[in-house]
RNA sequence: GCCCCCAUCGUCUAGAGGCCUAGGACACCGCCCUUUCAAGGCGGCGACACGGGUUCAAAUCCCGUUGGGGGUACCA
């Protein structure tokens, strides 16, 4: 049994979107589930689309999200380089032998050449009409290089598809190298993928199309049929319309997913989700580890999968549970300081304060980011404001005499601790002054957290001392008689 | 136009001829718990696109229709 081979082979234009990632992580999947080898690949032969930063920033994305590769950019492997851009040469080499085989030929015909024959004939078929197949004098300037497509029909057995066949009389010969010479991605990534050994290639369903020009040109470059490497064609992503998904109808970067608060296991559940379940159990939060164990690209489905944000925040908040107090905390460190509310270099004491707070928002998070509002009061120190919406509401008059009777309570705490406060608490508001939880607890959380939603009350009085606790009451009882005039 | 692919709740899916009165999850709606918000528990709403076959039996197999999607570049 030879050894899987499997490749991811973005074009490094723009951030990686959730469609190329899913597709790199069934083709990762595909690899590490029989021990094989993942190969990453630039395909940037278009210059004019490919940019640096993009090729830094889909290494960057591939490795938050944990999907590493054997072969390719930084690691380097035994068939580099792996920017297709660095190897024009191996192109150039194999697309001679190909002219001198007959499987290729040169082609003086620009697009609007092609068209106006073909339009003078009332032809509507589109592709190529053949004009300089069988061409016996070179024409003027330069030319393409285009791949004769023998006769005949090409079928393979799609790994996700099953039996697919397309006839070759819908496949018209096809441009292999541009005129100034560079070559074209059909070249590029065929010869790459028999030089680099590919046994299963994983990618989207756009390039179903794609399927026979390739074979027919590994046949061309004597690759034997049983060397072929196995085709499966994914299902596309699409966005909230039915449409392909774009940023017209959802958000398909992956970076701006990582911005905006959502885990790596998270994303990688999600995106496994998305045409693939775990199989024999209804179970849909799993780690990636037992989504590699299970793999099997042959289960896929065959739907077009539609990308749904509340289904990904749904998934985030369960990995968010899942994750240890540490590990939470941690993750949550630069949120908390790209918020502005940690400084650049916590005090032992706010990592300390943090961990203590983090069983207070584990369950309330379904992204990263919504903890600055939860935790903002803890680190505020003299900073602290109440949110003027939250005051107007519940800070209001009639809550002074509740305030005192809080206040006054609290400080007889002894110690000051989660259930003593409440205890206190309930004593002195609601058993005391009669009032409903809810209005007893409310206006002091406004006082205390600066907000009407908040961890809970006692414990996080608990957390803040009872000084900075008792100075936040004041502080509210103040404001209060700030606006309401005493008689 | 031509070629190819696809078709189960609003969405993602389970389903490999009898286990299906079609299961789960998200979303939505109730109720419970409750100091807010969550989390959690319980319950509800909700689908095999349509028409023909095949079979004792079809969501599952075949054909057609309809509806989606993809391809048809000197993009990838």
């Amino acid at each position: 049994m030879t050894e899987v081979r499997t490749r991811f082979a973005p074009a490094p234009s723009g951030d990686l979107h959730v469609g190329n990632v899913r597709t790199g992580l069934f083709s990762w999947a595909v690899a590490r589930r029989s021990r094989g080898k993942f190969v990453y690949r630039i395909e940037d032969t278009d210059a004019s689309r490919a940019t640096d930063e993009a090729f830094h920033a889909a290494v960057d994305v591939l490795r938050w999200l944990g999907l590493d590769w054997d072969e390719g950019p930084v690691v380097g492997g035994p068939a580099a380089p792996y920017r297709q851009s660095e190897r024009f040469e191996v192109y150039a080499g194999v697309v001679a032998q190909l002219q001198e085989g007959g499987h290729a030929y040169p082609c003086w015909c620009t697009p609007e050449d092609v068209q106006r024959r073909k339009a003078a004939k009332g032809d509507k078929t589109p592709g190529y009409d053949g004009f300089c197949r069988d061409r016996a004098e070179p024409g003027e300037g330069p030319a393409t290089m285009r791949f004769r497509m023998p006769d005949g029909s090409t079928t393979w057995d799609d790994l996700v598809r099953g039996p697919i066949t397309i006839e070759h009389k819908d496949v018209p010969d096809f441009t292999i190298q541009r005129s100034n010479g560079h070559p074209l991605y059909m070249l590029a990534a065929t010869v790459d993928d028999v030089l680099m050994g590919m046994t299963h290639i994983v990618r989207g369903e756009d390039l179903i199309a794609a399927t026979p020009r390739q074979m027919a040109m590994y046949a061309a470059m004597g690759v034997p049929r049983e060397a072929f490497p196995m085709f499966g064609h994914l299902p596309l992503i699409v966005g909230e319309d039915g449409k392909p998904l774009s940023k017209r109808n959802g958000e398909v970067s992956i970076a701006w997913y990582r911005r905006n608060g959502f885990l790596p296991e998270a994303m990688l559940n999600y995106l496994a989700l998305l045409g693939w379940s775990l199989p024999g159990t209804d179970r849909e939060v799993f780690t990636v580890a037992e989504m590699v164990a299970a793999f099997d690209v042959t289960r896929v489905s065959k739907n077009p999968a539609r990308f749904d944000v509340k289904k990904l925040e749904a998934i985030n908040g369960e990995h968010i549970r899942l994750l240890s107090e540490g590990d939470l905390a941690a993750r949550i460190v630069p949120v908390l300081q790209d918020a502005g509310v940690l400084p650049d270099e916590p005090s032992e004491a706010q990592h300390e304060l943090l961990r203590s707070a983090i069983p207070l928002v584990q369950t309330r998070l379904a992204r990263l980011t919504e903890a600055p509002d939860l935790l903002r009061f803890l680190f505020a120190g003299e900073a602290f404001e109440v949110d003027p919406a939250a005051a107007a509401k519940t800070l209001l008059g009639e809550v002074l005499g509740p305030l005192d009777a809080a206040r006054t309570a609290l400080a007889e705490v002894e110690p000051w601790a989660t259930e003593g406060i409440e205890a206190a608490l309930r004593a002195a508001l609601v058993e005391r002054l009669g009032l409903k939880p809810k209005h007893a607890f409310g206006p002091l959380r406004v006082a205390v957290t600066g907000r009407t939603i908040s961890p809970p009350l006692f414990e996080s009085m608990e957390l803040l001392g009872r000084s900075v606790t008792l100075a936040r009451l004041d502080r509210a009882r103040d404001d209060i008689r700030g606006v309401v005039p005493e008689e």
